[in-house]
RNA sequence: GGUGUGGUAGUUCAGCUGGUUAGAAUACAUGCCUGUCACGCAUGGGGUCACGGGUUCGAAUCCCGUCCGCACCGCCA
């Protein structure tokens, strides 16, 4: 037997036991004669201690163990002489009376500690020693408790996991696919699932009632802090249920995890907002409601006085920062800065601020008499103290966006993004569809097999973009954590979308023919929705990135920096896929 | 595709406006130290200043290009 305890286990009440730990050696102390090495393993940290008086020929054999060498000891717990409080097995430690090295190791190339001397590049090319420190280890525990979590509720809901293919066909609509070149089929590809939204869908039709799955996705397209090419959703899908059942259960879901996961008590009912809403207070579809700051328009008073900015402009809004009225001129010039960064891209920032005696002081007094200012400080329910921040543009979606940015940049700067509070909400209502420049045609804003609000099916050839979706999403402290909708389950309906998406008949046929045909042979309503378990996971943890609660994550570039993917293929293996290399010369 | 930012010891960084023997901390090695637990003290080794070109009497430092990391925009139904 390798060992009979592990590293975190023994305490005060194991004081005399003969024991057996094995461990990696986290540091070791030596004072004069005695040597104290802390032996670590997933569940702790246990102190072993080597003392020359006892035994010279151990001690010296413990002295050569460097950081890292893997051990294996014999010993007998005793109380501590001088106990170590911010230990949990702090109390005890043990006495060794057999040594045994399993393995040695290399000095690593950082410390394997929570406070490590390495950067992340370097962590992440030797993941395997980053993973040894509590820190992230602990990330990944969390993750498999939430899983448990997940599986254990969906379970007692009547909900069954199934197992959907990887290797699929390419999907026109949407991100892009990663792709498989088959080798028994030369000149095809497989894609591999951006969501197994047709499956499931499928497998409502066969009549499983209530699916789900804990599966990886993957999507082609530019990484962020909170984007991997490769990620993982919970996935699921139910019939005979209405937008209110799906709401419900979910929600419940996510109270089941704050419960179990955090100890958190959520009581009430998540508050719901429609997509126009989120729009006009918040600039966002994903608001973040751990803080206030919503936007006021400021059309009516504001407009028409002889600023020419404003006048000319088809949005003007603003968002009061409460007590930041004491920003000096730099910080105000910073803040200027920042909204017009090219990423953000206002022209300008006009501020006001609320004097102690009440008047109103703006960066824009000469166009505006105190009346007009004090119009506006009642529109904010402005107080003195406070800080009034205005932008303007002549496209009222863009110039809410960068307000959006301001009004966060505001909460982070007062410290309002705290990441032990927790806002959730759902956002209803999505329009169907939105106008792609590029293609120059509609898209589906979720995905082509949402339903249109029955009210608004009128609509579906008149006005499209006016049409509003049966989607819904939850959104947790500005993140949107999961999102689903109200599938289509009628062909005729289905055909109608295809057709306004500018599909062909042909097309639609050759993509989806499968699914349109399944929905020929009784397919019950049915309705659905992803929570991305990375965001949650990274969201439960405190992360800043969703890389931190990932095992082996994918750096900016999509490269894998410890096994040095993707890579190039040898010529035969290329040769049996019938594939021929041919890099396009950049320009 | 774009914007910003960074690349100096094993590691994290300092080195600003050109002239240094290229430093600090930490890690590592050796020695001392019998109650440490971020132990302490002393000594020591350790550098293609990312790469290529340019300006200059002189470049880690200024300029151009390339590569790489990170954050963001576009993109992500």
């Amino acid at each position: 037997m390798y060992r009979t305890f592990t590293c975190g286990e023994l305490r005060i009440s194991d004081v005399d036991k003969e024991v057996t730990l094995a461990g990696w050696v986290q540091r070791s102390r030596k004072m004069g004669g005695m040597t104290f090495i802390d032996l670590r393993d997933r569940y702790g940290i246990t102190q072993l201690v080597f003392n020359e008086a006892d035994n010279l020929d151990l001690c010296d054999r413990a002295n050569k163990i460097g950081r890292e060498y893997v051990i294996q000891v014999k010993g007998a717990v005793k109380e501590r002489f001088s106990k170590n409080a911010k230990m949990e097995t702090g109390d005890i430690e043990i006495i060794v009376s057999e040594l045994k090295v399993l393995n040695t190791s290399e000095v690593p190339p950082f410390t394997i500690e929570d406070k490590t001397d390495g950067g992340d590049d370097l962590r992440m090319k030797y993941r395997y020693l980053d993973l040894r420190r509590q820190c992230v280890r602990q990330n990944l525990e969390l993750r498999h408790r939430m899983t448990m979590e997940v599986r254990k509720y969906l379970d007692s809901k009547r909900f069954i996991e199934v197992e959907t293919p990887m290797l699929i066909g390419s999907t026109p609509e949407g991100a892009r696919d990663f792709v498989v070149p088959s080798r028994m089929n030369p000149g095809q590809f497989y894609a591999l699932p951006q969501s197994p939204q047709l499956f499931k869908q499928l497998l409502m039709v066969a009549g499983l009632d209530r699916y789900f799955q804990i599966v990886k996705c993957f999507r082609d397209e530019d990484l962020r802090a909170d984007r991997q090419p490769e990620f993982t959703q919970i996935d699921c899908e139910m019939s005979f249920v209405d937008q209110e059942d799906i709401l419900e259960l979910f929600e419940g879901m996510a109270k089941h995890l704050f419960k179990t996961i955090r100890g958190i008590d959520l009581k009430d009912s998540f508050p719901r907002m429609s997509w126009a809403d989120a729009m006009k207070y918040y600039g966002s579809d994903k608001p973040d409601l751990r803080f206030g700051m919503r936007f006021v328009e400021l059309m009516d008073i504001l407009k028409g006085q002889g600023f020419s900015v404003f006048d000319d402009a088809n949005y003007i809004g603003g968002i009061c920062a409460e007590g930041a009225a004491s920003y000096s001129r730099k910080q105000l010039n910073e803040l200027t800065d920042f909204v017009k960064k090219p990423q953000i891209g206002a022209k300008g920032l006009v501020y006001a601020r609320v004097e102690a005696d009440g008047t109103v002081k703006s960066s824009v007094d000469k166009f505006y008499s105190q009346d007009i200012l004090q119009k506006m400080k009642g529109a904010f329910n402005a107080k003195p103290g406070d800080l009034i921040l205005i932008l303007s543009g002549g496209d009222a979606m863009k110039t809410r966006k960068q307000l959006s940015e301001l009004r966060l940049e505001m909460a982070a700067q007062f410290g309002l993004r705290d990441k032990n509070k927790f806002a959730c909400l759902w956002v209803v209502d999505f329009p169907l569809f939105e106008w792609s420049e590029e293609e120059g045609r509609l898209m589906a804003m979720h995905h082509p097999f949402t339903s249109p609000k029955l009210e608004d099916i009128p609509l579906l050839d008149t006005h499209p973009e006016q049409v509003r979706a049966n989607a819904y999403d939850m959104v947790v402290n500005g993140v949107e954590v999961g999102g689903g909708s109200i599938r289509i389950h009628e062909s005729a309906l289905q055909d109608r979308m295809f057709k306004i998406l500018g599909f062909t008949e042909e097309k639609a046929q050759k993509r989806f023919g499968f699914l349109m045909k399944a929905f020929k042979y009784g397919a019950p309503p049915h309705a659905g929705l992803a929570y991305g378990l990375d965001r949650w996971v990274s969201l439960f943890a405190g992360l800043d990135s969703i890389r931190d609660c990932i095992a082996f994550p994918k750096n900016n570039s999509g490269r894998d920096v410890m096994i040095d993917a993707p890579g190039e293929l040898d010529p035969s293996q290329l040769d049996e896929l019938n594939l021929k290399v041919d890099i396009k010369e950049k320009k």
